[in-house]
DNA sequence: CGATTTTGATGACACTGTGTCACTTCACTA
DNA sequence: TAGTGAAGTGACACAGTGTCATCAAAATCG
C-alpha cells in the first residue's frame, strides 16, 4: 500500500503520478519498468517517489487494484440480475471485460500484467471476494447464490465452485492475450469451457 | 535455451552449474535471484556465463523445464494406467507431484516458481502436450483417452477438457504454497474440486 | 609438425537502476 | 514570528547487467 503520503496528495498531482505509472507499466511489464522514467514523465523527484510508495511493486499492484476495483464491484449485481447464478454472472463478468477495454496504455497494461501473471496478480482478477472486509463480501455473495440449481451439498462448496469458474475465466483472459486471440474466437473457447463446467466433463448417464 | 556452448561443456561443469542455479533460484524469486551469486557459487568468471546463456531468464526457463520433465513424460503413461480416463490420470499426476516433492532446495524453487508465476511458468506445468514435437504429442493423448466417458461433441473438445483440468490442477498447487496448505488439506481442497468438474457445477436434473 | 583458424574463457568496464539520507522548504499553530 | 512536524529534493553509494578486447586452447590443414 502506497504511504500516507501519497493519499495527503492533492488529487491533480496523484492523477499526474497514476497516468505516468500507467504509461510505464504499459510499455514494459513490471520487471523491466524503472521509476526513473516514471518520475521523469511525473516531473516529480525521485526521493518524493520513496515519499509516497515503498518500492515499484507497492506503485503496480495499487494500480492493478483501481483499475480492477469498478470491475470488481460490478460482481454482487451481475449475480442478482441472474438470479444467483454464479456461472452466468461470470459468463457476462467476461463479456464486459471484453467489451470495455478502455484506452490503449490501460490495455496493453493489463496485457503485461496477464503474461507476467504472479500469484497476486490472479489474486487482484479472481479474488470477486476481497473487496473491504472479505469475510462479510463472501457472506453476502454465498447468501446471493441460488443454490437449487448448483450440484453442492453445503455452503463451503459455493467456494470451491466460486474458485473454478474464476480460475477458468482468468486462463482464458491470458490466453487470449498470449495467443492473441480474437474477440470471437476468445468467445467462442471460453463458452465452451463454461458449458463443460456447468455440465460436467464426464457424460451424463 | 542456452547457446549450443553449455551443452558442449563437461557433464560434471554443467551440473555444478545448474546445482549452484537451483540454489540461487530457491533463495529468491527470479527477479531478486542475481548471475553473481550463480557464478560465484559456480565458480565460473562472469564472461562464460554469457557464453552459455541469453541471461538469467533463459537459464531459469531451462532449469524448470529440466525439472519438470520427468514429471511431465509421466502422463502417457498414467492415462494409459487409468484406460484413458483424463481426470483420474491428472488427479494421480498430482498425488505423485506432491508425494515426490524432491529435495529442500528444489521445493523451494517450486514454491518461487509458484508463487511467481508468469503465463510461461505455467505453460511449463500445463503443456502436458508440448514435449518435443506438440503436434504428434497432443494426437497421441486424443488417440489414448476414452471417449465414451467423456461429454464431448468432437476431438477439440478433450483439448478444453485438458486445458479445463490443467488449469484447475495448477490453480490448487499454487494454493497449497500460497496458503501453506498441509499435504492434506490440499488433496482435500483439489479432490472436491475435481469432482465438481466430472460431474458438473450445475445439479444434475 | 608449425601455422592458421575456430572456439571458448576471462574479468575490467561502462551503464542502468535502486534506495537512502542529509538538507531545504512549506504550512500551520502557539 | 518563532517553532515544529510534514513533505520535497537530488546527490550519492551501492548493486547488478551485459559487453568487449584480449588471451588460451583445441581443431584443422598444408
Amino acid at each position: 500500500m502506497p504511504k500516507q503520503t501519497f493519499f495527503n496528495l492533492p488529487a491533480q498531482k496523484r492523477k499526474t503520478l497514476m497516468e505516468a505509472a500507467g504509461k510505464e507499466f504499459a510499455r514494459v511489464p513490471l520487471s523491466g519498468a524503472s521509476i526513473a522514467n516514471i518520475i521523469k514523465s511525473a516531473k516529480i523527484p525521485r526521493g518524493s517517489f520513496y515519499q509516497y510508495f515503498e518500492n515499484k511493486e507497492d506503485l503496480y499492484y495499487f494500480l492493478l487494484g483501481e483499475q480492477t476495483k469498478e470491475r470488481k464491484m460490478n460482481f454482487i449485481s451481475l449475480l442478482k440480475k441472474h438470479n444467483g447464478d454464479i456461472v452466468e454472472a461470470t459468463i457476462e463478468m467476461y463479456y464486459d471485460f471484453l467489451k470495455q477495454m478502455p484506452d490503449e496504455d490501460e490495455q496493453k497494461f493489463l496485457k503485461n500484467a496477464m503474461l507476467h501473471v504472479t500469484h497476486k496478480v490472479e489474486n487482484a482478477f479472481t479474488d470477486v471476494f476481497d473487496i473491504g472486509d472479505g469475510k462479510e463480501h463472501l457472506e453476502e455473495i454465498t447468501a446471493l447464490v441460488n443454490k437449487e440449481r448448483l450440484n453442492i451439498r453445503d455452503d463451503k462448496d459455493i467456494f470451491h465452485i466460486m474458485q473454478i469458474v474464476t480460475t477458468v475465466a482468468f486462463r482464458n483472459f491470458v490466453e487470449k492475450f498470449s495467443k492473441e486471440l480474437s474477440d470471437e474466437e476468445a468467445i467462442e473457447n471460453f463458452n465452451k469451457e463454461m458449458d463443460l463446467l456447468k455440465h460436467g466433463l464426464y457424460r451424463r448417464e
